[in-house]
DNA sequence: CGGCATGTTGAGTCAATTCAACAGCAGTGG
DNA sequence: CCACTGCTGTTGAATTGACTCAACATGCCG
């Protein structure tokens, strides 16, 4: 596995390329800048754990290559994928010691990481470094906030019409998402099983919604009737 | 309306008596008692809306007394609640600017509010104040990704067991809990629609693990099986 | 080229919903 | 005090959206 150390005054030269920041302004960058911050990066393999829920967290984690899911069990195997993590996202953070989810690469996947103990100096003397730790947590709980409301209450066919929008926005560059995960994983992330993804998919081929490249290769076509399909 | 205005210095007068926080810190005692964070009394009567989705965030309120649900809305009224507030709980934490649920009292109550503006003021000079609007968050996010997994994979049965042993833990003082909201409520935040509660109720009571005391009073006869059918 | 992963589609089933009726209770006002 | 009214909760019957099980197609990797 390939190691590599940066220290805070060469970091500035890692920043991703050809990637927008979800966020207006960068809060992992800042961090990752601070005197004392030391960020390392690591390859994980395709379906590599990254870390197991209950284990105590040591580090704060952000993609530069690949994807990650972020997922609960319950003790018969059901899954209930939170997220996904893209190049740019950052992951990983709990200001509880432990992990509250298992992180899994879905493909082979290079992150920048940073250890946990130097956040900690770093937010207790500067309060700016605090306060971006406080922002992405918020940002996760937006999102969560989000992913109720679909869980909960919308249709299959919302659903995957949620979901593909989300990742439309996301990882669309030229018009075309190509998708890391497989159609489980869809499935366990918007509660639904893979048939019935793949049957929604299928009918939004058919209605011209949207175009296969090949299967998780997509293409919107008309993003405006997606989005009236969304609820 | 009836309100009261408290200066930091006789705040801790106000600490809610007989009530164990759920952390074992109490992270807005510590907030409230901080040097220019003024504390007022406040108190919204039954289904009176706390503050809408989209409102500016410009409060961090905590339960005296009464309990407040918070939801988010689709276009056709579907509802998903996100989370009930009880006393002693704080809600209404957003580092944007605007609030991303709607708060609403389920019954009349009483709240301790404090401006966000003093909250930003005390957070940009004392890190532990930053420190614990961070752990406040992460506390809802935890919340939300264990109900995520309720909603997205849970089945009934498994849900309103989740429930009871939920609202058990955190109101339950003498054996027996008094629910404020009505089974409705309970649907939307569990996913499910009131009848499907009802059944499930109905059929623990048959089974002899709770008691109806009256549709709202419950109390846990076996909390061991109870856990069982959490999955 | 074979073998295994992944994805699609069909048929039948089932858990939860919808629709409907009724019961219980609290508050109101005659 | 009791009928009246509205609201909340329970229960039954029929429906249905998504699931399960199964077969087959596709595509990738060695």
């Amino acid at each position: 596995m390939h190691t590599r150390t940066i220290t805070a005054p060469t970091a500035k030269a890692l920043d991703i390329p050809h990637v927008v920041m979800a966020e207006p302004t960068d809060p992992f960058g800042a961090i990752a800048h601070c005197s004392g911050v030391v960020a390392t990066e690591y390859t994980y393999r395709k379906d590599e754990e990254v870390y197991g829920e209950g284990e105590p967290s040591e580090y704060l984690y952000q993609i530069i290559r690949g994807a990650v899911r972020t997922y609960k069990l319950l003790s018969d195997g059901r899954r209930q994928i939170g997220a996904f993590h893209l190049p740019g996202d950052v992951f990983g953070l709990d200001p509880s010691s432990e992990h509250r989810l298992t992180a899994e690469a879905i493909v082979d996947t290079i992150v920048r990481l940073v250890p946990r103990r130097s956040l900690e100096k770093a937010a207790a003397s500067n309060v700016q470094v605090a306060r971006n730790l406080w922002t992405m947590t918020a940002c996760d709980l937006r999102h969560a906030e989000d992913h109720m409301l679909l869980l909960g209450r919308k249709t299959a066919m919302e659903r995957v019409a949620t979901f593909l929008l989300e990742m439309d926005r996301r990882l669309a560059k030229t018009g075309m998402m190509a998708l890391p995960m497989c159609r489980r994983d869809i499935g366990d992330y918007l509660g639904l099983t893979l048939e019935t993804v793949s049957r929604a998919l299928s009918q939004l081929n058919d209605q011209g919604i949207l175009m296969f490249s090949s299967a998780r290769e997509i293409a919107l076509r008309n993003r405006q009737r997606l989005t009236a399909m969304e609820a």
